[in-house]
DNA sequence: TTAGTCTACTTAACGCTGTTACCTACTAGA
DNA sequence: TCTAGTAGGTAACAGCGTTAAGTAGACTAA
């Protein structure tokens, strides 16, 4: 029968077309100014319809984070292609800085939002998927090459180094860029600053 | 008349009274499980007359930041009194960690929620209620003792990294411990990495 | 063709949230 | 003792995520 097959392709077309719509959404407007009725608006549906293709909010905002994690570690694969490793770890966090300032709400879903529940495991280590993976690979071929200072040959503490600065920068940017509080040099100048003063400082003395 | 006097007292007490029962639960269960009538409830009063001492949600939360600010900022001059300023920095960078692993819901809600309004920039630039402000100006210490790189002759660009750097450490602590995607290294070590290549990556080759 | 089943969807409702309008009871001063 | 002001409480509103119950239409089997 070509039918039952028509109807789990319209399924999967309405689920889609769920995840596509509150992935605008929470772009436009911000992760919670959007509501399951909104969604549902939006999409000519009712609120519950949703629920028959998300066990609730928190499985939906898991899923457009999850694919938003595909696509950093993608956005971070093509710069990987640098020979030189340190300066490979320099784009790489570049477009970790770009990747960030360009999703915003993605951004503060996957990094600055506590996880609702365990996240899924399966793209742990996979560096299409795991954007981690990847840079710690990637100091891991820098210490191979005798290119870091001693205090730096632990590829996870300095991987973990590294997000931690990338990531301040982003999170400050994200949440504190509108405070006139602080005269905030630009954006620019701020990740390369931070990026010249994190390599130059796991470099050998 | 005494009495107006003793009015006036019990309406800044039951004030106060509010504020630190607030700044208790949001320490234990978090800010956002935290609600007006639950509040109310633990000082035996109906969620109304909590809006009879603040406009409402956001003012009570945004007074309650501006304390830990000032607690901030104190922690940070205690420790600076070490007379050697590249040192002082890394002290002051610890106190920071210690201050937002020890007050995770106050750091959260001072610098990672945006701000709901524009905060009051009163205690800007004075020492005791701003540590941005004491951080630059141990930085521009540095720099007037020629302790720097000369890519960081720019005292603000450079307390603007620091702070990156810290902040994105306290902030993945927060937020990401509890993951088991990341096999984290300790918080202490990697406190001690992020501030060696920071202070590192800032002093001359 | 018709009866029955399955299912995608809607409507109504629940308990919760922050917040407001309204009311009550008490206190201070004339 | 009367009046004004006010601190606090009650009830309610709109909106939230979510669930229970009902409906309409398509597919299946006789």
């Amino acid at each position: 029968m070509g039918s039952a097959e028509r109807r789990h392709r319209e399924k999967t077309e309405l689920r889609e077309k769920i995840l596509a719509t509150a992935r605008e959404m929470f772009a436009s407007e911000g992760v919670e100014a959007v509501t399951m009725r909104k969604i549902a608006d939006r999409i000519d549906y009712s609120a519950t319809a949703i629920y028959q293709y998300f066990p609730d909010k928190n499985a939906l905002l898991r899923e457009i984070c999850e694919r938003d994690f595909a696509a950093l570690a993608q956005q971070s694969l093509r710069v990987a292609r640098e020979p030189d490793p340190v300066e490979r770890l320099r784009k790489i966090g570049r477009a970790y800085v770009e990747f960030a300032l360009a999703h915003p709400s993605s951004y503060r879903l996957m990094f600055m939002t506590p996880k609702p529940a365990e996240p899924n495991l399966e793209r742990r280590g996979v560096p299409e998927r795991d954007a981690y993976a990847l840079l710690r690979s990637v100091v891991q071929e820098c210490i191979a090459q005798g290119r870091l200072d001693k205090k730096s040959w632990d590829a996870e503490l300095v991987a973990q180094t590294l997000w931690a600065g990338v990531h301040g920068l982003c999170a400050l940017e994200i949440t504190m860029a509108c405070d006139k509080w602080v005269p905030w040099r630009s954006i620019k100048a701020r990740s390369r600053h931070l990026l010249d003063t994190l390599l130059h400082g796991i470099l050998p003395r």
